[in-house]
Parts: structure tokens; sequence; C-alpha cells
RNA sequence: UGGGGCGUCGACAAAUGGUAAGUCACGGGUCUUUGGAACCCGCAUUUGUAGGUUCGAAUCCUACCGCCCAGACCA
């Protein structure tokens, strides 16, 4: 596949381990690999992962990731979740080949590890429970203890795993360990769990094992079985890493990856632990896990966020090993930098203010041309915009008594209805509730498209929809989930306090005939679930920077 | 805690002993059919702190400080 990122700074660390193992000769190129667990759906953290793993291998000749789904735990995952994370990569852009892979297909093979590591005298079935084998292990302060089960023999251990196997015993009541040291500062080799029984029927092996085997078991042989070069992975995993690199060189195989760990991605303004992601969407927070607010590649997607800013982000905020906070306005900045190209601008009216052109005839009717893209017209042409007497412009593009520095429309000024012609407020009318309902505008019939002849220029130019012509549609303002920077800071649910709740605004709104994908006030989207040509549903996928409305927030 | 990591601009993040990149944010300006976009300018005499080595230190050494990880028969 192709290289997507384009990058700004040097290598990262990463990179420049993968750049120094081939030039020493280490590799011949670089096989990475993206492991999620299906267990539930990708977000953008994850996204980092996915540009990390599968853009270091498409950076180098022969290189490539598998994608490979890491399900030992057959209480928690689904095949749900293997498509919806399939449909996700693909649609971030890219593409694993024949590298499809799942850990389950390894179970036989990792049995085999296992009796091999149990008749080295490297693993005994141990038959404490649960809770005992927690207090034997000790604390971080305090050395643990030997499981009494620990001198077993390897011909005891072999029969006592194979009838584990077999299904013997009940859930609890043995599992397999590695023998390493109950001494050990690093708590992740005090004889880590190997194996364990669970009577529960797995997604893809359905009843064939009552036994599975532990992520720290799994990972590493799955890595050296498909030859993974780099291993990357969070820096939680660090501490398994002494773990990881005891069982490969323990068990006879061939190839030994080298696990690197990197900082995950934290964006302030959302949460990114699958448990509360879970919250919100089982709470009711949001309307479920592809929900236009959520970090999930799901909710951006429908959100219409494109996987090339979400990928231009990713390369922005680089790899490194320091944890970190990034800000969502860089998220933001990618978006709209990817839509300010691609998006065709039409306009629309949130909230419909009546205007009515006090000199237009009555019975006329026109249409003006006006470019998809003002700034390129040729990428996409005109289409043609229909005008008439009476139009609708956007609320806010009116102040009775306009501050200084508002250059929109108020009684007795002149601005520009873009791509039509200048018009000048004559009158404003009122209901009993003193609320403005309608404006009276003069126009002036020189000024088509929007150019006066005599030079004379305005300050503003705002949106307008012919009200004859207008397409009613539901909009959909969305805005950051969270209103605190670090909603999860405090503890446990106190995050769903922390809502924001203008997170979701929905309007009635008039947009032009033609119906497209930018409105003044942001990108938009149309929602791919419940827009359909006869009642529009537009989503904001993201808000414009509004140099005014920060200006208005400062007076007040 | 004789454990493992990490501390460079408000936020990310480069710099690999040779004199602190870039991006976002922020401030100013030019231009403009939105106050958007585009373009220009500014924004760390200093790299957690204190010492030391060196002609030269963000980079090497020592000590200290701070933060993260070190629960699960989850991954």
């Amino acid at each position: 596949m192709s290289t997507h990122m384009k990058r700004t700074a040097g290598l990262d660390f990463i990179r420049q381990i993968a750049a120094d193992d081939l030039a020493s000769g280490k590799h011949k190129t670089v096989i990475t690999r993206f492991p999620p667990e299906p267990n539930g759906y990708l977000h953008i953290g994850h996204a980092k992962s996915i540009t990390l793993n599968f853009g270091l291998a498409s950076e180098i000749p022969g290189g490539q990731c598998h994608l490979r789904f890491d399900d030992s735990n057959p209480e928690t995952e689904d095949m749900e979740y293997v498509e919806a994370i399939k449909r996700d990569v693909k649609w971030l852009g890219f593409d694993w080949d024949k590298h499809l892979y799942f850990a389950s297909d390894y179970f036989e093979k990792l049995y085999g590890f296992a009796v091999s590591l149990i008749e080295a005298n490297k693993a005994y079935v141990c038959s404490l429970s649960e809770e005992e084998i927690r207090k034997y292990r000790g604390t971080v302060t305090q050395p643990g203890t030997d499981s009494p089960y620990r001198n077993r023999t390897a011909a005891e251990n072999l029969d006592l795993f194979e009838r584990m196997r077999s299904g013997e015993f009940a859930d609890g009541k043995h599992v397999l360990r590695a023998k390493i040291d109950m001494a050990a500062p690093n708590m992740k080799m005090r004889d880590p769990l190997l194996y364990r029984i669970r009577h529960a029927p797995h997604y893809r092996t359905g009843n064939t094992w009552c036994i599975y085997p532990m992520y720290d078991f799994t990972h590493c042989l799955s890595d050296a079985m498909e030859g993974i070069t780099h291993s990357l992975c969070t820096l939680e995993f660090e501490n398994n890493r002494a773990l990881y690199e005891w069982i490969i060189d323990n068990v006879p195989g061939p190839f030994k990856p080298r696990q690197i760990e990197f900082a995950r991605l934290n964006l302030n303004y959302t949460v990114m632990s699958k448990r509360k992601l879970v919250e919100l969407v089982e709470g009711g927070h949001v309307s479920g896990w592809d929900d236009p607010r959520l970090p999930t590649i799901a909710g951006l997607r429908r959100r219409g966020v494109t996987p090339e800013s979400i990928r231009s982000f990713c390369d922005r905020i680089g790899v490194a090993r320091a944890n970190s906070v990034v800000d969502m306005a860089l998220l933001e900045n990618s978006i709209r930098d990817d839509l300010n190209l691609k998006a065709p601008r039409v306009m629309g009216v949130l909230d419909p203010l009546k205007v009515v052109i006090l000199n237009y005839p009555e019975d006329r009717d026109e249409e003006l041309d006006a470019p998809y893209f003002p700034d390129d017209p040729p990428k996409m042409g005109y289409r043609k915009v229909p005008f008439s007497r009476e139009l609708y412009i956007e609320r806010r593009d009116f102040m009775e008594d306009p501050p200084k520095k508002f250059f929109r429309l108020a009684p007795g000024r002149e601005v520009r209805l873009r791509w039509a012609y200048f018009i000048t407020c004559v009158d404003v009318k009122k209901n009993e509730q003193g609320e403005v309902v309608e404006l009276h505008c003069n126009y002036d019939p020189q000024t088509r498209g929007g150019d006066s002849p005599d030079g004379r220029r305005v300050k503003g130019t705002i949106h307008w929809v012919s009200a004859s012509h207008a397409v009613p549609a539901q909009v959909r303002l969305y805005d950051r989930l969270f209103a605190e920077p670090m909603p999860d800071s405090g503890k446990d649910s106190d995050f769903i306090q922390h809502i924001n709740p203008h997170s979701l605004d929905i309007v009635d709104a008039v947009v032009e005939r033609s119906l497209c994908d930018a409105m003044p006030g942001g990108y938009f989207f149309t929602d791919p679930e419940d827009h359909t040509a006869g009642s529009p549903v537009f989503n904001r996928i993201v808000p414009l920077r509004d140099s005014w409305a920060k200006v208005a927030g400062k007076s007040k």
C-alpha cells in the first residue's frame, strides 16, 4: 500500500529503531501488527496505533502490518466487534492484505508451547484459589511466597494440564503458571498465570476449549509465530516486557520480536477509556457507539470527519514515550484543514429571519451563479441559486442596535447578500413581544452578483435563502462532548456531570435546494443514518473559527 | 519500594555534545463575496532543580524534586 503519511518532523523513536535495524542488517524489512481485542469499538486512540503500525510498515520496502484479533477471552468477545473493527481500519485507509489473523487460531499451537514449558520444568499447575494466589503474590514492597504446588513434577503437571483441557475441572480449580521468581521486583514475573479454566463458548472456537491462554502468553507467541519484527504497544505494557521476553526465550521458537512501548493518545474534552465509553452509551447519554459526539471511529465517521484528517492528526501528534494530553483544538484544526479543501460551499440559514425586498417585483424570480469553491471556482464550477422577493437570513446576522464592530445587517445599513445583491435595511417589524420577526430592505439592481459598479464597498456579506425555494432541514450542531478539559480527572462516574449541555443542539433550518456539505457556522455532513432527500438532516462536523463570537464573549 | 518509565514554549513535539525545528493555541498585520480561508510577522537567552565534566551540555555524570505504571484466573 502507499504511504498516506506526510511526516513533518524527524523520525520518531520507533521509526528510528526500525531504520537502525534495517541499517544494521538485523532485519530485512519490518513486520508490525495491530492487535485489537474484539470486545469493543475502536476510537481515535486506536487510530494512533493503527496509523503507527500500518504507516511504519508502509514506509519500508516489503513491510507489512498484520491485523490480528487478540481473542483469548471468550467471555467478552464477539464477531460483531470483529466486523466493526475491520470496517473501521479499512475506512481509515489501511489494508492488511492477506494478513488477517486470530489468536484463537493459535490455540492448539499455544497449548503445545505450554506443554513444552511444563516439560522443561518452567511451568506448573497451581491449585491455589484465586484469592490465595493474590495473597501469595505479595505486594509492590513485599516479595511473594512460593505456591505449595510449585514443585509438582513435570509428569504430574502434564497430567493435570491435560485433564484441565479435557474438562475434568471446574473454573478456577487450577491454573497453569510460569515458574519464574516469586520474589521478583517486577510483579509480572512472580509466577504469572498462563492458562485458566473457563467453561465458556468462544465466539470462534465454540466449545472446543475450556482452558484459555492469558494475554501475556498469547501475545508474544502470536507475534513470534507471525514473524513480527517490532511489536508496538502502549506504555502500560512496559512491565510486561520482561515476561514477553522470558516466554519467547523459554519456548522452542525461531523468532524473537522486539516489544516497544509508546504513550497512548489522551485528548482533552473527551474520554477514551472503554469503561467510560460504555457508560456513556449504556447510560443513554449518547445515542450509541456511533454518536457523532463520541471519539469512536464510528462516531467520527458519522459526524463527517474524514479519514484523511484523522491520519493527518495522528501524524501531527507524533509518537513518544512521555505521557501527554493532546489539545482537542489540534484535532479540530486537522479536520478543518482537510475539509477546507474538500467541502463544497453552499448556503443555509440555521435560525431563519424573513427579509422582504420591497423594491423587488413580487412576481419576479431569478437564478444567480454561485461557485462551490469561492477560492477556487474551477474546481467544481457554479450552481444556480434562486433569488426572489422574500428571503431568509440568519437571525444573528442582524442586530437592531449593533455594537461598533458588528459589520452585518442593521437598520439603515447596507450589506451584501452573498453572490446576489447589496441590500439596505429600511424597516424592522416586531411582534407583540418586541421580537424582530421580519426585515424590510431595498436592493440595488446594479449590484447583481455582489459587486457594485460604482465601486462602493460593504463591510458585511451574509448568507441567505430564497423563502419560496427554501428546503427545510434539521441541523444537528455538535460540539465537544464535555465542558471540562479533563472530564475524567475526578472519581468514578463524576465525568458524566461534565457533559457539555450544548454538545448537541438541534435546530430547524432552511437550506438552498442544491444541498451540499458546508454552510455558515461550520462544516456540515449529511447524516448517514437519518438524512433523506425529503427531510434533510445535517451534522455539524466542526465549527468554524469564529473571532466575532470570541469578541462578543469578551465584551460580555 | 536496592522495581520499571517519563520530565524541552499554554498543548503536542524535534534536536543523537556544536550553540533550542515544526504544528496547534495565542497576539499583530495584509488581503478577502462573512470576522471564514489564504499569506506575513511575533511567540523558550533556555530544556524539572542544583551541582559537576567539557572550549562548548537539552544531550554526559551526580544528587534532589515531580508525574505515570507496577489490581484482575482482562487485554
